[in-house]
DNA sequence: GCTTGACACCTAGAGGTTCTATGCCTAGAC
DNA sequence: GTCTAGGCATAGAACCTCTAGGTGTCAAGC
């Protein structure tokens, strides 16, 4: 069973709403940011951002840091825009499913 | 896009809580729950249906009402307690995709 | 009598997303 | 020398949801 349900690409663009970063990072941050909850494996997040690049919502340089090579990603304006939409996306979601669930926001 | 993102099964269980329904009527209670968000195909709610009787978490049976037949499905035991694990899965799920969007409880 | 819309069920298959599994490479610590 | 962490990548399986069709009843309007 998938872990993120649908909503990595809204959960990467607002990641990199902080500023730019590499996927290995990006994966880290995730981590982090969601305590420990999303544990991503590289195999679903790289082929995700490829997915955002070739949309045109991010853009990607190479960059070579203590002898290894990163591609560093950053939000396109129209990324921007995207991960704006995304968090109303989530933000809408989150109340549908609360309804049905009988929850109210704080439980 | 799917619009349930992997959080239909738990939905399902969720709203058969109150009490025993018949597919139709399930489809339009998930509408009037989620406030419209959710207005699910047909094609979309009856294979899941069948797929949680066939794990055991509802069991159903033919009801004939105005020379209509519904199939109405029931909570079993299993499914009882796997709506309650369904919902503690989403607030654990919703934590995480807050903290990652930065987003607190209410809003 | 016919048509339309709501009620009520069903399946096959396409499509998209995410995970598993695997491979390659560097740097630093032990 | 070997291990761990850092760093990237792809192929294919698995899973879920939707699209697109199909069947049939009943009530209301024309």
């Amino acid at each position: 069973m998938s872990e993120v349900h649908g909503h990595l690409d809204g959960m990467l663009l607002a990641t990199l709403q902080a500023g730019p970063l590499h996927g290995y990072a990006i994966v880290q941050e995730l981590r982090a940011r969601s305590d420990g909850a999303f544990d991503l494996p590289e195999g679903t997040v790289y082929p995700a951002l490829h997915r955002l690049e070739h949309a045109g919502l991010l853009a990607s340089r190479w960059e070579v840091v203590g002898g290894r090579r990163r591609r560093v990603y950053a939000l396109s304006s129209d990324g921007r825009h995207a991960s704006r939409k995304a968090v109303a996306r989530w933000k809408s979601f989150r109340r549908a499913v609360d309804g049905v669930l009988r929850l109210e926001a704080g439980q």
